[in-house]
DNA sequence: CCAAAAGTGTTGTAAATACACCCATGC
DNA sequence: GCATGGGTGTATTTACAACACTTTTGG
């Protein structure tokens, strides 16, 4: 499995800078809890858990990079994204998790050493996709990608843990400015399901009645029928008025 | 003046992380406006504007690399800082304006203008100062370092008037959250230089009844006397109860 | 006494909150 | 019919903004 590793790493370090990484925690909301995308990679016994990421190219923008990483892990192409943080210690490498690897113990040559032992930079983006229309993919030398939920995610390897709960921080603060809630649900949707949303991000209760009224007077939805699902009495189906957005805007305000 | 360069880039980079840049907004109040300190690079008869600024060396922490800049620049050791944008373009490099200077045009080689021309990803910080406090010094290979008029600076290089409008605009989302003043003023102030400042950065007026009351319920300063200098009525002075931080904590909750 | 700046009070409106109540469905 | 979740109404409190007013100084 080194040799993928290898492979992956030598035909892009030539055309990349050098010890700066770009990692996206894409966020999605699936049954009332937010979930990130995160891949693994394995090394024979040890399987380390991390955020998508990747090089920056030469001649390629921070930003298209990170719309490569996200492309590549789900698909998508135009999505709403924040830079929210640089991870820059000088011990950020997956050094510790690799020599603990029993391959690493028998058989890793000096390159693959090399490149686990490597510093780091790490720009780190934030991104909000609709989970129900995603299928994830492996990408690079991964071997697997899944959600997992923001809440149970102490395995993942290296710093990446902290990274995430920086994004939620992040995510918490820009939530009275913006219609981020557009990019996390399906296109229609009811306003109990937006209130949980809200809900999981702030990591607190809303009076229900109080919700309705703040989210219906900014205006940025519209009703636009009624909840088929049978469970109890159908709720009314909403949709954002200027649908999907790909910059992060103070276009309402709507403090909670 | 490219020995003095050249001399500096070659004993910094073989240490360093090759096309990282940390660059630091340096904020100060005086005379009821925000200043930004900006170091000079003469190029004969080219001269460059630019925000304090630097390489992260290998073994250190990004952090240590903005503060080892902001004492550079200040002398200061401990301030209220924030890592607020990473600007990334592929085309980020001071290419441009050195190729216009006579100097290159007559007697660049090749390796001052390679390092011109060199992409650069820079992390970029803001930091917040007491403005009375402080004795600038050129640092590195720059020959004068000054305070400009956060309103006045079209004229910095590369994209670092951009640089400080987004520092200013980070400064301006995070004023309800934080007692940022504490940082930008005296240790002992009063109510109208308090309202002047919060006013520069909001860039609005604000009711001065409605500001005492405000700033006062949150309970982050104290009266401790009355103004001295000679002009109207003497005002009181204050002074903020828990003095400088150096983190910015959202500890009290005043939106303007 | 007057001008200018500092500080205080009052009032109307809007926002936030808490909570009681009604409605539609499945069982 | 009753439990459950969806939707509506209302009263209290708090925050906000506007503006009139008083106080203290220098000239």
């Amino acid at each position: 499995m080194f040799d993928k590793i290898l492979r992956y790493v030598e035909s892009v370090e030539k055309e990349a800078i050098p010890q700066l990484s770009v990692n996206c925690v894409i966020l999605g909301f699936h049954e009332k809890a937010l979930h990130v995308v995160v891949n693994r990679i394995s090394l024979d016994s040890v399987h380390l858990m991390v955020l998508p990421g990747g090089y920056v190219y030469q001649k390629e923008d921070l930003v298209v990079a990170m719309e490569r990483i996200v492309k590549e892990s789900t698909g998508l192409e135009k999505i709403l994204f924040k830079q929210f943080a640089v991870f820059g210690k000088a011990s950020r490498s997956f050094n510790r998790e690799f020599t603990k690897s029993r391959v690493f113990k028998s058989k890793a040559d000096k390159g693959v050493l090399d490149w686990f032992s490597k510093r780091f930079v790490s720009v780190c983006y934030l991104a909000l996709v609709d989970y129900s229309k995603i299928e994830l993919r492996p990408t690079q030398f991964m071997d697997g990608a899944q959600w997992l939920p923001v809440n149970k995610l102490k395995e993942l390897a290296m710093d990446h843990s902290d990274i995430v709960k920086s994004a939620c921080e992040s995510l918490r603060k820009e939530m009275p400015y913006t219609p981020i809630a557009s990019n996390l649900l399906p296109s229609k949707f009811t306003l109990p399901e937006l209130q949980a949303l809200v809900e999981s991000i702030l990591g607190r209760q809303i009076d229900r009645p109080n919700f309705r009224r703040k989210i219906l007077k900014t205006g940025m939805i519209t009703k636009i029928g009624s909840d088929t699902s049978n469970k109890r009495r159908p709720a009314d189906l909403y949709a954002f008025k200027h649908g999907r957005k790909t910059s992060l805007i103070e276009e309402y305000r709507f403090g909670f």
